[in-house]
DNA sequence: TCATTATATTACTGTATGGTAATTTAGTGA
DNA sequence: TCACTAAATTACCATACAGTAATATAATGA
């Protein structure tokens, strides 16, 4: 028997993948993964605006994926839910599965 | 040890992340689970037009996520790779988590 | 108080795309 | 050939949003 998900669920399912399904904001996540960090910090270590920065930011927080610690007039950026890397892998293994398929059905089979 | 994504994988995990981040489109996905179906099926089984149904699927079709088999006049789509359930299911447990965590929260710890 | 630095916010623009109506394409049976 | 049905495609509109420049807020030190 194949379980269905309610159409709410499925919207908040997309509403979570519509916020990973950004180059910039898995950037950024990636990033983190090594440990906090300031928006300066990631200003530099991606290359993009600082407003840019703190909007995508301001996203993963209200999202609940990342977690700000205030200090003096820094900000500091965690990880806060650290399965989002587990999807991204989840991905990674599916997309070079597909990869597989088509380099041999290039081959004949 | 943290091993990062490459700009170019997280581009293509972002791009995969894109397709599953429509909700109509999720549903689609969710109907196929039981079996194939066409489009006129699918348009009765979600509330939506023809025109938007085939969109979807051609899309999804696109990113290798469901098959077309043609028979007749009749399209029959079918899952490609089951995995994105797999990705539905962690996404829902993160949310459920993330949930709990806040109601636990508003308890006072 | 004033200047400086870090971050957040606002306003704006261009692009992408979801939904829909209209049209096209193609298979089927009379 | 013609009518009918299923699906795909096209054109259009409205909305969402990524990126950026400008501005605001706030902490800190002189």
């Amino acid at each position: 028997m194949v379980r269905s998900f309610t159409d709410e669920t499925l919207e908040m399912v997309a509403s979570r993948f519509k916020v990973l399904a950004e180059p910039t904001r898995l950037r950024i996540l990636d990033a983190l993964r090594e440990g906090p960090r300031t928006v300066s910090g990631l200003v530099e270590e991606l290359d993009t605006g600082q407003a840019n920065v703190s909007k995508h930011l301001a996203v993963l927080r209200r999202h609940h994926l990342v977690t700000r610690r205030k200090e003096g007039v820094r900000s500091y950026y965690s990880i806060a839910e650290p399965a989002v890397f587990d999807l991204c892998d989840l991905v990674c293994d599916s997309l070079e599965r597909e990869l597989d398929a088509r380099r041999a059905a290039l081959r004949g089979d």
